[in-house]
Order: structure tokens, then C-alpha cells, then sequence
DNA sequence: TCGCCGAATATTGTCAACAATATGCAATAT
DNA sequence: ATATTGCATATTGTTGACAATATTCGGCGA
């Protein structure tokens, strides 16, 4: 993907890394990506030892990045017995989509206020790229475009604060160990058309309606959520 | 304020504070009241081994606090520059302000159909504290007891998520140098009216006027937020 | 055989020393 | 006189060692 970059720029890039990265920094980022890639399972326990030495840093910086990722809800600290990634029950994961439902609507309102060429651009690339997906029923490309849509949505909104808060729930809401939603074409060329049209009322001004089909949008994943639950009661 | 206690309460008080109380988890209160309550104003830096001498530990513990209160958004980290009280500009509150006045609409939605016995006593008791407050024109009690007012309501919605999500922004919305809005008699007692209203379309149960109620309520304190700022538009 | 106690081990909590970087100041050159 | 360079100091970044606590496993007694 990457083309050739001016030296100039390359330079600034690697002076803004050494800048503003520290050890703790990309200790737990690092450890945030595995556990919203599922490398690492809620309810798994970490040792800051292990990691330590895995990402070949001291304890120090394993330690501070736990308070980093505490404070994000991603994993559970109990003192002196170590800590593990978050586990989210059903019902947490409920209370969360009640607050997402209506960030939703508040962002589907922003980000049609706020829409510009630019932002047109970028949520075109990523419909085009999920119909591609969608096509050839490959799931997880589609998953991480199904993310990266509504991830864009909220920081098209202009509003910093509003992305923040959203991508936090998104976040804790992955590590709700997610049987299969999207798991055939069908269910995908839905969601696609559901997608489409979303842009659609933000492509043609309608807030209110880009609101709605947002809130909607999610209420479907919700309720997706308690028809996966409710028939299998047995967890795990 | 606090009446006698048995001595097992006490008891599994201390062992409570001994078994999930860590240094790093004190030091981060500690600080973080320490914001809250104006004893560190925003941009003021904040330097490890100072800190670490005056609450008598080392300097881990302040740098793993300092990593919760980054990822909390009240404080502003550096690398290798230190550390300073996040500044909240009034484009920033404004954004956050936005978000908050959805969630209040939810708040008093779900307060409502959640609603005990024992949440209206509680606001009940707030209530009459505030307005003992007013009536004596003691700013300060009156501001605390409204952020109690606030908080209570977010807690009684039986919806940690939401909770949290609304105290996160709350908190850094006091980053905001606040100019006193509520200074004379009668804006608390205007304040108080609303607070009574609130509680009473919540004591009805009518959960649609809750939620009108209070984000109106919310757009208030925006507007004066506005009406503050624009005048003396020099900051500082 | 089952349950309990205690030592050994593993893991986390805390600290102080060392390294790297930034800041402030003084001296020098233009 | 001003700007720049180099040094001294202060502050942060990182590490490894030590202390405290939990877990595990083997032995002992009922």
C-alpha cells in the first residue's frame, strides 16, 4: 500500500515516533491490539513478567500500560493476584448498546452537519471495499470494514469528545466473546444495504434520517445480541 | 457526618482498603481530587519525584497513576517534557457539552423507569441540603450538592456503563476554569426549581419529561457556558 | 482416604539507582 | 548587542533488585 514518501517526510515521521512514543505507550498498544484481535481472550490472565519479556521491556512499562488499559476498561487488576483481560457479561454488554444506541443517533445528526468532500471520499472507499467483501462472503475483512465504517462516522462528526466516548464502548464491546454475527451472505448484503443507505441520508443532507437509521442500525445489533444469547443459555 | 459503626463494618472496611487499595490506586484519588477540586489548576505541570516526596512513596506508583489519569483525559503527558493538568479549551467543553446533553436525555429516561424507594430518598436528601445551600447563599456546598444531584441520577439509572461514560465527561468538564455561574440567590434558587422539577417528573414516573427536563436542563448550562465566554472573549 | 497445615515457588508491589533527554545559563563569536 | 554553542542542572525514562503476598504441592494426622 505504502508509496514512496519524500525523505523529508519520512524523517518527520520517524522524529514524531521517537517524540511522543514512549516504552509504556507501545507496550499498551500493543497489548490493546491483541486483545481486540482475540490473541488474547477475556478472562486470560497476564503476567507482567511474560509480557515483559515477550516484548523485551522491563516490568516498569508492562505496569504502567495495565493502569492505561484499567482505566479503558479493557482488562481487570485485583492487587496482588495479578490481572486478566476484562471478561463482559450479556448484561454489561446490554447496558453498553443502550449507550451506544444513543450516540449513535447523536452521531448520525453531527456527521451529517459536518460532512465534507473529504469525509464522502473515505466512506465511499470503505463501502466499495466492503461490497468487494461482502461478494466473496469473506467475514472478517468484512467485520473490520463493518468497524472502521461506524469508527469513521464518529470521527467525521467534527466532534473529538463524541469519537472518544464512542470508540470506548466499541472497544469493551469486543471483548463480549462474539459468536459469529455476520456468518453468511445474506446476513452481509443486508448489513451492506443497511450501510448504504445510512450513507445515503448523510450524503443527502438528512440528518434526522442518517440519525434514525444509525439508532436502528444498532438496535438490530442488540437485539442480535440477546437472539445469539436467549436459545444458547449454556456460555461456553 | 459519619455516626458509629459495629466493628465488623469497620473491620471489613480496612480489609477492603487493604486488599484492593494499591499505592498506584491512592496516588491516582489522590491526584485526580486533588484536580477536581481546583488544589492543581489545568496547565499547571506536575513533577514525579515532587509529588512522589509529598504523598511519601516512590516515583512508580506516581508515574502508574499517571497513566490512569492520561487515559481519564486530566492529565497531558509529554515525553520526557513532564506532565501538566490537561487544559480544557472552550471549544473542547462545548464538544463535550454535546455529548452530555444526549446522555442526560437518556439519563432521565432510564432513572425513571428504574426508579426505588430508597433513589428517592437519596434525592430527596440531596434535595434538601441544596436548598439549606441556597437559602444561606453558600456557593460552594450548592455546587457540590449539584454535582451529587447529577451523579446520583446517573447512578440510579442501574446502568454502570452509563454512569461511568457520564462521569468521565463531568470530570473533565471541571478542567474548565469555571467562572462562578451560580454566584447570587437567585440563579440557585432558579437551579433549585429545575432540580425539583426533575425529581418530580421522575417521582410521576413520567420518563419523557425526565429526560426533557434534563437536557434541557443540560443545554442551560451549555448556553452558559456561551454567554460566559463570549463577552470577555480574552482569555486570561 | 480425606482434609488440613506449612514450606517452596511464583507473582506482584515497591523502591532506588542509572541512562537519556530537556532546560536554563553562561561564555564566545559575529 | 545578539545569536549561538556548550556545559551544568533538573527531570523524565528504564531497569533490576528486594519485599510482600498469593498459589501450589507435598506431608502429616485424623
Amino acid at each position: 500500500m505504502r508509496r514512496h514518501y519524500p525523505i523529508e517526510m519520512i524523517l518527520r515521521d520517524a522524529f514524531t515516533v521517537l517524540r511522543t512514543r514512549s516504552l509504556p505507550n507501545l507496550v499498551q498498544e500493543q497489548i490493546e491490539r491483541m486483545i481486540l484481535d482475540g490473541t488474547l481472550s477475556p478472562g486470560e490472565p497476564l503476567r507482567e513478567a511474560a509480557l515483559a519479556n515477550t516484548l523485551g521491556v522491563s516490568r516498569g512499562p508492562v505496569r504502567e500500560a495495565f493502569r492505561g488499559l484499567e482505566e479503558k476498561g479493557l482488562i481487570r487488576v485485583e492487587k496482588n493476584c495479578g490481572v486478566q483481560v476484562r471478561t463482559l457479561s450479556h448484561i454489561e454488554a446490554d447496558q453498553i448498546y443502550e449507550v451506544r444506541i444513543t450516540l449513535e443517533a447523536l452521531i448520525g445528526r453531527k456527521v451529517t452537519e459536518n460532512m465534507t468532500r473529504q469525509g464522502i471520499n473515505e466512506l465511499t472507499a470503505i463501502l466499495d471495499d466492503m461490497a468487494i467483501a461482502a461478494e466473496d462472503s469473506n467475514v472478517h475483512p468484512y467485520t473490520s470494514l463493518n468497524l472502521a465504517y461506524h469508527d469513521t462516522l464518529a470521527r467525521l462528526t467534527g466532534n473529538p469528545q463524541l469519537h472518544e466516548t464512542y470508540r470506548r464502548l466499541v472497544s469493551q464491546l469486543s471483548l463480549f466473546r462474539r459468536r459469529a454475527y455476520l456468518h453468511d451472505m445474506q446476513s452481509m448484503a443486508l448489513s451492506l444495504r443497511e450501510h448504504r443507505a445510512i450513507f445515503q441520508a448523510i450524503a443527502d443532507a438528512d440528518g434526522a434520517r442518517a440519525s434514525e437509521l444509525l439508532r436502528d442500525h444498532a438496535e438490530d445489533s442488540r437485539r442480535r445480541l440477546h437472539d445469539a444469547l436467549l436459545p444458547s443459555d449454556v456460555p461456553d
